[in-house]
DNA sequence: TGTTTTTCATACCGCTCGATATAGTGATTC
DNA sequence: GAATCACTATATCGAGCGGTATGAAAAACA
């Protein structure tokens, strides 16, 4: 976040970073266009001007929402591929996806996943920014997983992006069931299927 | 649909069935709330007092939508359970929904996962309709892989449940990513993956 | 033919949406 | 202490939302 610091004039009666984050818990519970500016700007604890001098407009939070996000809570993301094993990677990323839902102070489900679901004509674009950034993660585990490959840690005849796409999915299908009631034991043993079906070792 | 016919009075100018598939068809690219009056109406061909004389209002019609979506696009998932065996009923489950995705005239995606995922507080009566739906359609399969469990089709092992959460989670992957813009081709390949990967044979 | 019944077309309802204009308030700098 | 600047509060903007009132048009009854 950047605390410009200008000296001149009234300062900020309010931290810009917890109304980000309050902010980026109603995105995440209603989707960008579920998320109005009333329920905003309430959960922030500010005016909508304070809003939009802060911020510019709802697209904007939403992206410094998006980007909150991203380094708060999917932070694992990144350290899931420092394991030495493709099995490793995909473990870490499940299961850091399984610790994230079962956060009971959070909301449920994937930001990034409500997101890029459905959206009417004025949301394609945040929807667009979503899935952009969603490929740029996708294409470091393809990598990884084609490094495991050429490693041997993975059978011939498996797809890295295949491969990738498949623990997305899993991913993208935990999010899903999150959001929409069940319960963390039911996604554990989920993902516990998942991994004991995972080639070699 | 009932096609109730009312021979007195002035009669209807327009098919009810189709207009109902081209509400549908809208529903499913917009989601419940993406999905205004105005794009409704214009799909289908009618005015705005027709489609609330016709279908009640904007709620009753998605009911309506989702009816017709379950029966004609989701037809193959009862028809799925009754392969011999429970990597066939896997097989049939993500392979239907593949052959659906693929689909160059329908929207891209399901159209219960885009209802569930996300909403403001005025869908969440559909959001819990969908849910509920869709909790009947997993206790078939659940009772399905219970019975290959007695069969010694599955690995003593494997727990039923947790395994239809897992091939729905890979459902709802296969829907997100197709409504993302991940090709059909790609999709067969992540299902081909994840067969692969099947327990047992 | 005249009445009844239902549908269609237009225009409109109150409401909420995202976004601002206008003032007034308050802290910092010169 | 006066000038300056950014923030706050209120009130409102035009547009679009879901939903409807009002009649005219068209078919089936009598």
């Amino acid at each position: 976040m950047d605390t410009a610091v200008a000296t001149r004039g009234r300062p900020r009666e309010f931290d810009a970073d917890e109304a980000l984050a309050a902010a980026l818990r109603v995105f995440w519970t209603r989707g960008y266009e579920g998320a109005s500016l009333t329920e905003l700007t309430e959960a922030m604890g500010i005016t909508r001007p304070s809003l939009y001098a802060c911020f510019g407009n709802k697209e904007a939070l939403f992206k410094k929402a998006l980007d909150l996000y991203e380094t708060e809570k999917l932070a694992y993301m990144e350290t899931a591929l420092e394991a030495p094993t493709a099995r490793g990677v995909a473990e870490r990323l499940l299961r850091g996806a399984l610790q994230n839902q079962a956060s009971t102070c959070d909301p449920k489900g994937c930001l990034g996943v409500i997101s890029s679901v459905a959206c009417g004509p004025e949301a394609e674009a945040i929807k667009a920014e979503v899935v952009a950034r969603r490929a740029s993660s996708k294409r470091a585990v393809v990598d990884r997983f084609a490094r495991a490959k050429a490693e041997g840690d993975l059978p011939e005849h498996i797809d890295p992006e295949a491969l990738t796409n498949y623990v997305f999915a899993l991913f993208q299908g935990l999010s899903v069931q999150s959001g929409t009631g069940t319960c963390c034991e039911d996604l554990g043993r989920m993902v516990d299927t998942a991994l004991a079906m995972w080639p070699g070792r």
